[in-house]
DNA sequence: CGTTCCTTTGAACATAGTCAATAAACGTGG
DNA sequence: CCACGTTTATTGACTATGTTCAAAGGAACG
């Protein structure tokens, strides 16, 4: 028995943190699971989706962390969301092509669903793309509060409380874990400039609240962060 | 046969807007019709569905605006997203307490699906629930790329022409639209402060941009504000 | 017609951005 | 394993954008 690498521990098999989204029993996972092709894999920093594709129906990502962005006419860059493994993301039933792309984080294995399904096997893949999209249309949400209200430090407190607690679906638990960004990355994510993620990371770390160091991150002062951005569900 | 009253222009029927939306034709138009409850009514500033509540499956707005918006511990406040006629909000799958308020902010109709639907109706408002999402989802990450990376006067233009074009969809053309919020509440819409949206507005005006008197835009640079937000689609 | 909400203005301040240079870590090939 | 080039992190001085506080003027509305 052999125990848990640090990729494990943070890139854990995304069917639990499915499971534990969508409160599906084991039965049930197995019909998403066969509804899902051989997993393909793509390398960091490589495309998934390019702005102006049309998405697949249904890509599910199984290992490794992705991301989706757009870009400004000058250059500005927006990180709009983080992608962990477990997550889902749907085709519009408009068809819509992209405005934005689908990028690797890190090396990933994801998933598009098979165009022919039997039908038992399709609802519940129906099911479990809903409930993804809804906690995903949450976290959309929390990102524009973020983005719209909160300070710098409040901005970076909050968003890697996030990153842990839907890492923590997933079965990652402790006080510490890896975020594989580049503190440029975290700046486009969080509507910053990186000198200005740098400092703040360096005045959280002098405060004693969490620690950022090559993308592992320590939180010291558990109750104190929480306290920082208030109460959340 | 009588004009276009302002209200009508700027608060067109809801179908319209669906049809444009969803491409539906006028027989899927009224299969959907037949899906949805005798309208209720609220009036302005009237929360809709409360922080906490579980949302209905299916809520179309029929007339007037509504607005999405949450509240910090220390009250700062964020509006997520507007909500215009022909805009249809559903509860997710896992139905999941909101974590935000959706309150009137005019005085509005809306309407809630019936529980029980012929199949043949209920597929084509799944459609359309599916379509409507599709376009909020993508306004979501525009609004966060807004947030994030667009200063106040980028802000303001983008997120006007972002009203604009929605409200095109729903047949209201011209140089010239109603926004019935106040600048507080753009402010808290945008990220920026009411006295700070004072400024930027005046001095969009300055620049003969567009003109924001008492809720009423007049774009008065077509172009120039396109050009200001550079190319989208 | 008075009250309330909304807008406008000014001055001082704070937070975050810019520019530029240095240092540290990383990856790659010899 | 080391040398090199590249990317990423760090620092300082300066600037800019947006906030705060407070007060006054206007519109709307009962």
């Amino acid at each position: 028995m052999r125990g848990l690498s640090k990729s494990d521990r943070n890139h854990p098999p995304a069917s639990q943190r499915l499971v534990a989204l969508s409160g599906f029993d084991a039965d049930q996972q197995a019909a998403i699971a066969r509804c899902l092709a051989r997993p393909q894999r793509s390398s960091a920093r490589q495309n998934i989706v390019a702005c102006g594709d049309v998405l697949p129906p249904l890509l599910a990502l199984l290992e490794g962390w992705a991301y989706r962005w757009c870009v400004l006419a000058d250059g500005r860059r927006q990180i709009i969301q983080i992608l962990l493994p477990g997550d889902i993301v749907g085709a519009s039933p408009a068809r819509l092509p992209e405005v934005h792309n689908l990028t690797a984080l890190t090396s990933v294995a994801y998933s598009v669903a098979s165009p022919s399904l039997p039908q038992a096997d399709g609802d519940h893949l129906a099911q479990a793309v809903g409930v993804s999209r809804a906690w995903q249309e949450r976290f959309l949400h929390r990102q524009i509060t973020r983005l719209g209200r909160m300070s710098a430090h409040e901005r970076v407190v909050d968003w890697l409380l996030e990153i842990r607690d839907r890492l923590q679906l997933a079965g990652c638990d402790g006080d510490e874990m890896l975020v594989p960004l580049t503190q440029e990355m975290m700046a486009d994510a969080l509507g910053l400039t990186s000198v200005h993620i740098n400092r703040t990371l360096q005045s959280l770390r002098r405060s004693r609240l969490l620690e950022f160091e090559r993308g592992r991150v320590t939180f010291l002062d558990h109750s104190g962060c929480e306290m920082m951005i208030g109460e959340r569900n």
